[in-house]
Order: structure tokens, then C-alpha cells, then sequence
DNA sequence: ACAGCCATGTAACTTGTTACATGATTTT
DNA sequence: AAAATCATGTAACAAGTTACATGGCTGT
């Protein structure tokens, strides 16, 4: 649900049309996340029905260029999202840490040389990320790496605590002969 | 892309029907991720289709149970993906990130209120995990705990450093009366 | 027999990606 | 006038969510 709203944030502004929308997205984040041209107008089109935005058809722009403006529902629609959390309730997933926690029933895997694996790899890429970050000129693409670089690191931390519990033994209930979760019920026909 | 391997790799332990794929994927994550029973279905029609899994009609199950067993082209489909990098090329959007670089050029929007709005309430949604976590009988939600922790934290380290460089005056680019494109993408690697 | 869960499945929708088609404007 | 590029649009697909429909099995 980003794309939606950060249409509606540069919309705030003043109009303006598809092809520059894309533009000033990609430049508000240094060009880490592209976006896809076709992505805007469909949204620009799912925003107009909505009444999230409306298309100000006034003279004095070339005629190939369809200019949107923000409505009143937009603007509140969009200072609405600007003050609430991403979905605490429905925490997105994460790709690392659903890897680890079904790898270590995968027969011929070692959890820990996941781990390790994805350890590594999340180092060199924050190499990378700082090796670009140097030239430092755009602040957009700076803030935009440092995310990344933050998160990365999260991940490593997270996957050194992983490697710290299951070398102590604590691993999460591995083959299930029994779904012994108290909430969910028992699948009896499963037990042979 | 995680739940159609995450798939694979509960299947690789042995043949299951999706009901059961659904107990165990939330199993695994704690009950963090709750995973859609529909979707279970159409990606196991999708995986079956791709030849990553197959039918096992064997007897000795009840009439109405589905199960499917992982073929050869789904390990080595499986083994790739647990040994690969979630996709550094394409690193997913950050939404708060996005949020923060689109917020400061809404008129009668302060982004540092927008920062400090987020924050807050990331710090709220950790002490909520960590209270949750008390308890701490099932391994997989104190892990899938730990990683929604650290990644809150390193959100607010994040919004912590925007903090700081934007009282200190560096702002992106914020009205673009020109769009230089000079800048080197970050993305825009080779497609090999 | 009937209620209630087990299990599978489908329909409609949203977001996102890739690729292609088409017209308008500018450049040479 | 031809070529390049600006700008919009559409088609097809993957993935995910919600809601609903439909049999089969089990317990009382």
C-alpha cells in the first residue's frame, strides 16, 4: 500500500501527471526502489474512482499529458496514513527468517550453515551498500541505504541469536507427530 | 516468493495436505504469520503445475486428504532458494522509509512530527513484544519475536539518523525544478 | 440423524511486475 | 520527413487476502 499513498504525498504539492510522478518517486529514494511506470497509471486510475484524485484537465500543460490533483478525501485519506504505523497487527513476513525456521527439518540441510550463509551474505552486501553510500551526494539515496544498512544489520543480530539458541539446544518442535498447539485443535487422522 | 518455497521445504520432510501445511507453517512462526488456507491450495496448484510437487494419491489416508510430495525438481528448486540472498538487486520497500521521503513536501505537514509520530509508536509496539515474550514457552514465536525487535529497533535507529540530518538542514532535493539524473542508481546493475 | 468440525476448493479483489502497443512532441 | 523520446495505456501474470461454497467425517 505504498505506491497508493506516496502518489497521493507528491500529489499534495501541486497536479501533475504520470511520467513525472515516477520520476519524483525514484528521486525521493536516490533510485533504490524503481517504479514501474505502468504501476502509476493503474493506481492514478484505482485513486481517481476512489475520489482520491481527480484529473485537472486545465489548459496550459501539452496536450499528451494527463494532470492529477488532489482531492479533499485525498488529502485526508493521505494525512491519515502519514500519522498511523504500518499494521501492527499484521507484521509483514520476513523472507530470512521464514527461510530459517523451515530449514532445520529439511533433510540434508544444516540449519546452522543457513544461518551462517545468510549471515555472510547480508555482511557483504552492507559492504556494498557502504562502498556506494561514499560519493554522498544525493541525501535521498544516503537515507535510503542507511535504511537498508540498519535492516541488514538486524538481520545479522537476528541470525547471531538464532545460531546462540539452537547451539544450546533450543530448537522449535521439529518433525510435529503432535500439533500440540493449545489453541489450535489436533488433527487426529493425521497420527498413524 | 516466501510462502510458495517456505512450502517446499515442509513438504521435503514429508508428504502433506494442505491443512496440515497451513498448521505447521504457523507453527513455525508462532502464530506471528497467520497463513491464508486458500492460498495453501491455489500455490500448491501452481507448485503441482510447475512440477515442483506432486500428487502422492497413496492409500492408507483419509478419502478427503490431499497430499502432495516434493519432487526432485522442487528440492533442487528448494536447496537454491535456501542457500540464496533475499534479492539484493531488488531490495522491497520500506514503507516508513517511503512515508518519511515523500512527507516532507506535503504542505501543512511537519515532517519531523511525522519521525517523532513514528518512533513512538515503533517503541510502543516493542514494549508490547517484549511483554508478549515474557511467557516464553514456544521457541518459534520468541525468535519470530526477536526478529519483529530488532527490526523495530532498527527503524528507530533509522528515524533517529533522519532526525538528526534534517535539524542539521539536509533535506532532499524537495521541490524538483529540475530532475537531475546524473546521479548513479543504485539499482540499476547489470541484468546479467 | 444432525450439528460441527475437517478439508478442499473457488471467486473476486488488490498490489505489483514485465512486456508490449500507441499516439504526441521534439529533434535532426 | 524520419528518428528519438515523451507520455499514456493495456494485457497477462504472480502473489496475497477475504469470503464463500461444498463434501466428508465424527461425536452425540
Amino acid at each position: 500500500m505504498s505506491v497508493r499513498h506516496a502518489l497521493l504525498a507528491l500529489l499534495a504539492e501541486e497536479p501533475k501527471f504520470g511520467l513525472r510522478l515516477k520520476e519524483e518517486f525514484e528521486q525521493r529514494t536516490g533510485s533504490v526502489w524503481p517504479l514501474n511506470v505502468g504501476q502509476v497509471y493503474s493506481t492514478l486510475q484505482r485513486l481517481e474512482r476512489d475520489g482520491l484524485v481527480a484529473n485537472a484537465d486545465e489548459a496550459g500543460t501539452v496536450a499528451s499529458q494527463k494532470l492529477y490533483s488532489l482531492t479533499d478525501d485525498g488529502g485526508t485519506e493521505l494525512r491519515s496514513w502519514l500519522s498511523t504505523p504500518p499494521d501492527d497487527l499484521n507484521p509483514s513476513r520476513n523472507e530470512v527468517v521464514i527461510k530459517v525456521m523451515v530449514a532445520f527439518s529439511v533433510p540434508g540441510v544444516d540449519v546452522l550453515d543457513v544461518v551462517q550463509d545468510h549471515r555472510r551474505q547480508a555482511l557483504e552486501y552492507m559492504q556494498r551498500l557502504t562502498r556506494l553510500k561514499a560519493p554522498g551526494d544525493d541525501v535521498a539515496m544516503v537515507l535510503v541505504a542507511d535504511s537498508l544498512l540498519f535492516r541488514h544489520e538486524a538481520t545479522i543480530r537476528w541470525l547471531d541469536t538464532c545460531e546462540a539458541r539452537f547451539r544450546n539446544g533450543e530448537l522449535p518442535p521439529a518433525r510435529s507427530t503432535e500439533l500440540a498447539t493449545g489453541a489450535a485443535p489436533v488433527n487426529k487422522q493425521v497420527k498413524q
